[in-house]
DNA sequence: CTACGAGTTAAAGTACGCTTTAAGTCAAGC
DNA sequence: GCTTGACTTAAAGCGTACTTTAACTCGTAG
């Protein structure tokens, strides 16, 4: 099975060296074996990354994306400890989902207010939020 | 009209003094009027506040609010600046909607996994990116 | 007069996810 | 032997949105 070094790694990934030293301290990726004090990564660590990004880019945080890998290899089925990090994860998808939607009523809301001074705004941007749209 | 000192508005905006100071700082706020150096607000500020955390809340970093808010007073109708802005915050506010989608799969179909180990939990997210639902 | 509570400032600190820097190690090519 | 390029480390830096700290100024109550 082929090496890999560190930069081969972080190039098919997409990811700075740097950044896979970072996850690595911060117990995403094992340390890998050395030869002559450089990483030599197998096949596998690809997969592991792809977890880590889908995880970083779900909106993870470090600790969380942590615990999230080892909810699987600590014990099966996966760890209570990950569920309960799951449902509370959720919550803040939706909340983040909610954001979403307003941010994106702001845009469009503001974008249709042609009121000359702020504090009308101010009250089309409130009522909009109620009435979904309205005039001003 | 009452006025209001800084604490007072923060208690009554649910943020701390120390914020409404940055936002000042920041070009958010207005530097209000002082009684012997303190700050003594009018009730417009809450409208103000309001527009600001609609703003911060929705995802947009102090600068583009400062934008956001310059946007109506400089112009009518609402500046190209601010336009250019919206157009480009829109597609930002896509990806957060996808990546909040996706943070909703990988939560809910690793809660469904009950794959021993990791590796083949790996396959069963990347499938589960494709065909939404699978077995494992 | 003195103590208290609330306000003032500039500057430093915080958390997150990295990147950048400085200084050094190592194998291969000329 | 020397340069080149990729790697190594620890530590500092970055951007965002604030908070905290330290040292100070007020007005009021006792």
């Amino acid at each position: 099975m082929r090496e890999f070094s560190i930069g081969e790694v972080a190039r098919e990934a997409g990811l700075a060296a740097s950044a896979l030293r970072y996850y690595e301290k911060a117990g995403l990726l094992p340390a890998p074996p050395r030869k002559s004090r450089q990483r030599r990564y197998s096949e596998a660590i690809f997969g592991r990354i792809y977890l880590i990004r889908l995880a970083l880019e779900a909106g993870f945080t470090i600790g969380e994306t942590r615990l999230f890998l080892s909810g699987f290899s600590e014990q099966t089925p996966p760890a209570a400890r990950w569920r309960a990090l799951a449902a509370r994860k959720l919550e803040e998808v939706n909340a983040l989902m909610d954001r979403a939607q307003r941010m994106k009523l702001l845009l469009e809301t503001s974008f249709q207010c042609r009121c000359p001074r702020l504090e009308d705004c101010e009250q089309f941007l409130r009522s909009a939020k109620r009435r979904q749209v309205s005039s001003c």
